[in-house]
RNA sequence: GCCCCAGUAACUCAGUGGAUAGAGUGACUGCCUUCUAAGCAGUAGGUCGCAGGUUCGAAUCCUGCCUGGGGUACCA
């Protein structure tokens, strides 16, 4: 088993029991402990980590934050992986790594080699990321995109971090988009055949609808015209079309997932119905003006919102609470983390309300927004829209930018921003884009990796001590913070922090290679040569790793 | 009107209660006879939107305001 060393928990832990222990000293009763917090201080000659706890607790202890440092570290065990705690006004307590202890972990993380940064929780808990889930009535698109990479992501770090994951796609195969999507594509169908068909009001207007005519004029031949009766097979067709070409678009950018959920199924089983029942047999739900309307305001909701409308169609709504407590209660998700554009933000209140409403704890359900991806092409912005049919796709921007580069762009940045991506920018600069500056670091290891093997150089048996300067125990404590850098993405489900830490990664490993030569011609030089090639596998285990949770490629050679 | 997100270097963005606010790009100076210069070393560049407040300490929390975006459907 993996798990060899998390720095920042281990150093919590001991924190703990030492803070204990003083508290014991001065019978103060510690409730609430959750405010430990250790950082990795910003000026390196404070040490490798540190912490400000003894500053939050003064009130507490009744005494200053500099006397309780002292006391806090007067109570550290003997730990091998430190050399120096110290404590600093105003009240800090510094750590540093002892280099030993650093330079032995080399050997830890090749050991542990695809696993290394793998963190393992006491009882694994069941995941659902649901993410871009774009009705079948078109392609993806860019602002598709970015949700797409965030939660592909997400996804993989989060399955690291010790949870079992499910990545699902909720397709939206309900409802009236689809049937306007039907009609539209029936349209476009007629009019290959010169036959008339009006276009509804709101239709769908982009050249892919005549795409789908085409391939449903190979695959039905005229068969459908003035055959309302062929109208659920055109319309299972035309819907596997687009599904299709949704999943192999989000292929390209490395997104992939693990179930695709029916909207309809809902209607098909008897979940839909179940949730209308359980709503109305716990108060919920009244009619007004031949509508069925959900009571949200009992749940201090600023207003009710319609289930059925007076159509009697059920509204998107209502399929996606039963979807929703089908996640909670008929598939026991332990939490279930949605991610969705910016224009469904309105949405998320009432959903957790109808959540509460189903006895279900709405902290278990987490909602990301992705803000808007404003689209430039040099000082031309691009609206997207998929009535009007003008949006640039996520298949012409990965074919135009590359897979990396648009999943770095969209992971480094936080969900919660809006951001700009230029095309043109990105197309010309792509050369200098942070994505190969981390690649090119995994590039030149391997290259040095692949010439020792050339060489017949046998670097199993290192003395990893020689490897003592600045450089190499930077590099070293880098790819040491792996660990900490899955938690924490997985725990604020954050994961922008992850391309963020590959770039300082990458910045050490470039240092690195810059001032300590690895391959020397100098019999003399046998000794450090190993332990660098040595070093240099283990930044080859990391890289390798945080670009494969990124879904991004690791070239050997550039 | 109300709700959500954002405003940090010339540009794109990190940092969300701690120590001297960072990175990439762009600009400027150096560095290729040795494992890839898609690199390294350095310089310049800041009223953290504005104004109050909270405390030992605020870019970070609270209030108000300004600016930009999104939402506020018997659309999804």
């Amino acid at each position: 088993m993996p798990v060899k060393s998390n720095i920042k928990e281990k150093l919590r832990d001991i924190l703990l029991g030492c803070l204990q222990r003083v508290a014991d000293n001065n019978n103060i009763h510690l409730d609430g402990i959750d405010f430990v917090e250790i950082d990795r201080p910003a000026n390196f000659e404070h040490g490798d980590y540190a912490t400000n706890l003894p500053l939050r607790i003064t009130k507490l202890f009744g005494n200053n934050p500099m006397a309780i440092a002292d006391q806090i570290i007067s109570e550290w065990p003997d730990t091998d992986f430190l050399s120096e705690i110290s404590v600093a006004a105003p009240g800090f307590i510094n750590f540093k790594l002892e280099d030993k202890w650093v330079q032995a972990e080399i050997g830890h993380i090749i050991e542990d080699g695809t696993n290394f940064g793998d963190n393992h929780l006491d009882n694994l808990e069941k995941v659902m990321i649901e993410f871009v889930s774009v009705n079948p009535t078109g392609p993806v698109h860019v602002g598709h995109a970015r949700g797409a990479v965030i939660g592909s992501s997400l996804a993989n770090i989060m399955s690291a971090a010790g949870y079992a994951v499910t990545r699902e796609y909720y397709i939206n195969d309900a409802g009236n988009q689809m049937q306007l999507f039907f009609e539209s594509v029936l349209a476009r169908y007629h009019e290959l055949l010169g036959s008339s068909y009006q276009l509804p009001e709101g239709g769908y207007q982009g050249d892919y609808i005549k795409d789908v005519a085409e391939l449903l004029h190979a695959e039905f031949g005229e068969s459908l015209i003035g055959n309302s009766d062929a109208i659920n097979e055109m319309a299972k067709f035309s819907t596997d079309t687009m599904l299709n070409a949704i999943s192999e678009d989000l292929f390209e950018l490395q997104v992939e997932f693990d179930n695709w959920f029916s909207e309809k199924s809902l209607f098909g089983s008897d979940e839909y119905r179940d949730t209308i029942g359980e709503l109305e047999s716990k108060n919920y739900l009244k009619e007004m003006d031949n509508a069925l309307w959900f009571v949200s305001t009992i749940l201090e909701e600023e207003k009710d919102n319609v289930i059925v409308k007076s159509t009697g169609e059920p509204t998107y709504f209502a399929s996606d609470i039963a979807y929703h407590r089908n996640k909670f209660k008929t598939r026991e998700f332990d939490q279930v983390i949605d991610i969705w554009g910016a224009d469904h933000q309105g949405h998320i209140s009432r959903l957790k309300a109808a959540m509460r409403a189903l006895d279900i704890d709405d902290s278990k359900l987490k909602i990301l927004i992705s803000q808007m991806v404003t689209l430039k092409k040099g000082e031309e912005v691009v609206r997207a829209s998929k009535r009007t049919g003008d949006f640039i796709t996520v298949k012409e921007l990965v074919d135009e930018v590359g897979a990396d580069a648009c999943r770095y762009f969209f992971l480094a940045r936080s969900a919660s921003s809006q951001m700009e991506f230029d095309m043109e920018l990105a197309k010309k600069t792509s050369n200098e884009n942070p994505v190969f500056y981390i690649q090119y670091a995994h590039a030149r290891i391997q290259n040095i990796l692949a010439l020792a093997t050339e060489n017949q150089i046998d670097w199993e048996q290192a003395d990893l001590a020689l490897l003592n300067n600045i450089h190499e125990l930077n590099l070293i404590k880098a790819l040491l913070r792996l660990p900490e850098v899955i938690h924490q993405v997985a725990d604020s489900l954050e994961p922008h922090h992850m391309p963020h830490y590959a770039l300082e990664l990458a910045s050490y490993a470039h240092a690195f290679y810059e001032h300590c030569r690895v391959i020397s011609s100098d019999p003399n030089d046998e000794a450090i040569t190993k332990s660098r090639l040595r070093l240099i596998q283990a930044a080859q285990v990391v890289f390798g790793k945080c670009l494969n949770l990124m879904g991004m490629n690791a070239p050997d050679r550039m």
